[in-house]
DNA sequence: GTCTATACCCCGATAGAC
DNA sequence: GTCTATCGGGGTATAGAC
């Protein structure tokens, strides 16, 4: 909290007017991005492949341009209490189905091969998701080259 | 350390007489899972998709035998000095460098079609490590049935 | 080697003046 | 709405008796 009233120019008591407690402005704050995060994720595509794609696409964008709220989310994760706990992990879910939806579709379409979709899910998330521990702007490779092998990988993954 | 001092049966000061100060105690526990971890890696077998195949088995099974040593890993981090932080994060990227060469072999027989084998590299280690998030014994599969699928999928993305 | 006691510091949160 | 001052609690680490 006094690093936050630090970095607003302001003393530690006086954050006190714009938040209850410190358990509040972390729940707010990874319930938005949870939010965010479901608002945003395309649905719509050709074919699951195509949906596939995009989804690829857009995870690594948004959760590249949001690192803060990513390490935030996870490191602080353990310090919500058991009922807003629940309530981020209920969203996390909720995004998880989306792209479990669409690899299930895949399967029916039978564009896609894949043993069991969830741990399929969970694999893919962990894997797009590691981008941002590593990728800085100004390296070998642009984010559009990086985007493109991880859907390479994906799609022969799945396929 | 208070932490560790119930655990162990003793008062926190006793903790003093085994360990100068807890950056100590936390670099030797994260040194001396990274040694491991290098010493137990297996670097033989019978071409690039043999060393791979077992790299992934390899990594599922440790990562998940010690996952605490994981979480602390991954969690304090950032509470080491700088040095002490480089020392670490060099002996993770020997750890990559081991699984980069499989992939960079494989390139080389013509049993792999990766485009960069650092983003491969990086990629798979984020994926398998995931695991150990969500992966707990008793559920709907056994760690060997996860393990096939995850190894199914490496296979096929760097096929 | 372990204990009790405590120093010192940082944290979240509150009280009350302005 | 913001300030200063402070409370209560937790943290790491040390001192000194036994």
């Amino acid at each position: 909290m006094r690093a936050i009233a630090t970095e607003v120019g302001v003393q530690a008591g006086a954050l006190y007017n714009y938040t209850p407690d410190k358990q509040s402005l972390l729940f707010d704050l990874m319930e938005g991005h949870m939010t965010e995060l479901l608002a945003a994720v395309p649905n719509k595509g050709a074919g699951a492949e195509g949906r596939l794609r995009a989804f690829v696409g857009f995870h690594i964008d948004f959760h590249f341009t949001r690192q803060d709220a990513v390490f935030i989310s996870y490191m602080e994760l353990r310090n919500l209490t058991p009922e807003n706990f629940a309530r981020v992990e209920a969203l996390r879910r909720q995004y998880e189905d989306r792209l479990e939806q669409i690899l299930r579709d895949g399967v029916d379409e039978g564009v896609f091969a894949v043993g069991d979709t969830k741990i399929a899910t969970l694999a893919i998330i962990a894997m797009l998701t590691g981008v941002t521990t590593w990728f800085r702007e100004g390296g070998r490779l642009s984010l559009e080259q990086v985007t493109a092998q991880y859907w390479d990988m994906v799609r022969r993954a799945v396929t």
